[in-house]
DNA sequence: AACACGATCTACT
DNA sequence: GTAGATCGTGTTG
């Protein structure tokens, strides 16, 4: 079943964890896309140097600020776009980047928007190109959205490993990138 | 208006 | 292991 606004309006450490084993659809106009999650990492607006949110709401960033269960999409290193899920109360800023996903549906086409390269969504801009995600799919409500959601299908993650976050050199201390 | 850099990936050594 | 690609965004002048 769909992830509810409950889900993602948890604190954004409690909410990382738990979406490993969860599912991410996308039905594009390409087909429909589904990867089971692997590979999430926490960033929090307060008290969090390496966040987006970290010095205040800008355009970019503004939908971090809103309510939790909405798709923030940004555009990185002139090519790729990376793909997060909002959480906690509407003000709070806080995310979950979706670092990798474990191909389940729609492969075919998924290793055709990859150009055919060897590892398909075991990265945050890989995933995004294999399932065609832009910033066109920014600011998309995963809870009423039937075009791009994530679903509970019973699998659950007991254990996981907890290490410092990737391609950030501040809050090393932080043990917020979650896999299993 | 101009500039520096980034929550990455690929190719090549 | 490391360099280069490539451009939107935020900050500064």
């Amino acid at each position: 079943m769909k992830l509810t606004r409950d889900f993602y309006s948890r604190s954004v450490l409690t909410v990382a964890p738990d979406l490993l084993g969860k599912y991410l659809v996308f039905h594009s106009p390409q087909g429909k896309f589904v990867g089971e999650i692997n590979e999430v990492e926490a960033y929090r607006g307060i008290d969090d140097p390496a966040s987006h949110a970290y010095r205040g709401q800008t355009l970019r960033n503004a939908v971090m600020f809103g309510e939790g269960g909405y798709a923030y999409v940004y555009f990185i290193y002139g090519m790729y776009d990376c793909l997060n899920v909002v959480t906690g109360a509407a003000g709070v800023a806080e995310a979950v980047l979706i670092r990798s996903v474990i191909p389940i549906e729609g492969e075919e086409i998924m290793r055709k928007n990859r150009h055919n390269a060897k590892h398909l969504t075991d990265g945050p801009g890989k995933l995004c190109q294999a399932f065609g995600i832009t910033r066109e799919q920014n600011g998309i409500d995963l809870v009423t959205s039937d075009v791009l959601y994530i679903e509970d299908r019973g699998k659950v993650i007991t254990q996981f490993q907890s290490t410092p976050r990737i391609g950030i050199n501040v809050a090393q201390e932080k043990l917020w990138r979650f896999c299993y």
